[in-house]
DNA sequence: TAGATTGTTAATCGATTAACAATC
DNA sequence: TAGATTGTTAATCGATTAACAATC
């Protein structure tokens, strides 16, 4: 209920998970949810919904009634930065790229892909989901220019580290790294990884123990 | 150093990035490397990563020596279940579907797509990524013959839930979700969302923070 | 041997859960 | 009012960090 006190990391987490929830509640003109309810379907603890809506809600909720979806949805969005818009520059248009390029969501939560750069002379020049793709030789000055400070790395693993120098040598302060390598940076620079590899090992390796156990009973 | 006790989540969280960067040194031809190196290269806590380290590793680290790279490496894999293949198949042969069906570091996290399948009919008959795009009709019978429990659905939001139902309904039991929405699934069904709405807000958040601070000082 | 480095035990910290009081 | 539901305080649990012993 608070804005000043700062966000368990863990409940910080599992907002975007409430958020979708949320959203389709909101889709089918659900005014107000209870807790109790949203633990249900989203196999969480109670007492952890309740307090993890407690730390984000503005207004709180009432007793009898639950919490109204619309100010949770508000307060969610907040609390996560999607009310503040990052431009961001893309490196790297193959198939990945052009799929982060394309996808409308991310509008949404935020974020504003401004242009998208390859090496590629095949691939510079065109447009992908409405935004100009220029050649690599064009990112410093581009970069500076517009005081862009977030950069998108969706080049092969080959070449990450290189590019990734170059984006920080021309001023981008943190990177969303979809290469799967490890990032050298130096320490101020952020680095956050998609880390496909983590949520499928999440996924198949409980899928092998359910199994397991399906087998023994 | 243990196969027997179970690795806690969070050191199971820190694997994937630890296996990035072992890799790294490996390709490098470094034969063994320090925790305390690892921590300095990863931003971590020393002593944290000699506990994640002591957790997987078979055979553990020696005295002014560390561990061994190769040693690691093998056993980080096995801890993630690389080793262990997971066939799957992907729903949705959009521009996301296409970059994961081409992706070719799959094969090395234990994850073999099997084939695509979508319902527009331009795409179905095709191949990408060496494998088969078969038209939506054929999922079932396609999931029900080659005993697949393993679905990636990366089909738009608004069809998602549609898909996911004919996923549970075909013998699916774990789901791997693209779509940003959430799924209402069965309780013995498995999802996990690839949520990266999460990442960027961490990352959008941070560097927010970062430029502040930077702005006062 | 001395020193680097691991491994372990204990202390601290943060997150989850349980119990219960407050409120509409 | 009674009951559903929130919010809070205390207890438990797990993860991180600190201190130190073990070992090559």
């Amino acid at each position: 209920m608070s804005d000043v006190r700062p966000i368990p990391m863990q409940t910080f987490r599992r907002l975007p998970g409430y958020h979708r929830y949320l959203k389709e509640l909101a889709g089918q003109g659900v005014e107000t949810i209870a807790a109790v309810a949203i633990a249900k379907e989203m196999k969480l603890h109670e007492v952890q919904v309740r307090k993890d809506l407690a730390a984000v809600s503005v207004s709180g909720g009432r007793p009898r009634m639950g919490f109204r979806v619309e100010e949770l949805l508000r307060s969610i969005e907040h609390t996560l930065g999607y009310d503040n818009v990052s431009e961001a520059l893309l490196v790297g248009v193959g198939q990945l790229g052009r799929a982060l390029m394309t996808y409308e969501g991310f509008e949404q939560l935020g974020l504003r892909i401004l242009a998208g750069f390859d090496c590629d002379p095949a691939v510079a020049g065109t447009e992908v989901g409405g935004k100009p793709v220029l050649p690599m030789e064009k990112f410093c000055d581009f970069c500076r220019r517009t005081q862009v400070h977030l950069g998108i790395l969706a080049v092969p693993g080959e070449t990450a580290q290189q590019v990734c120098d170059l984006m920080v040598g021309c001023g981008i302060l943190a990177i969303w790294n979809f290469a799967p390598v490890h990032l050298t940076v130096p320490a101020h620079i952020l680095v956050e990884d998609e880390n496909m590899a983590l949520s499928l090992a999440l996924l198949s390796q409980n899928l092998k123990r359910q199994m397991e156990q399906g087998d023994l009973f």
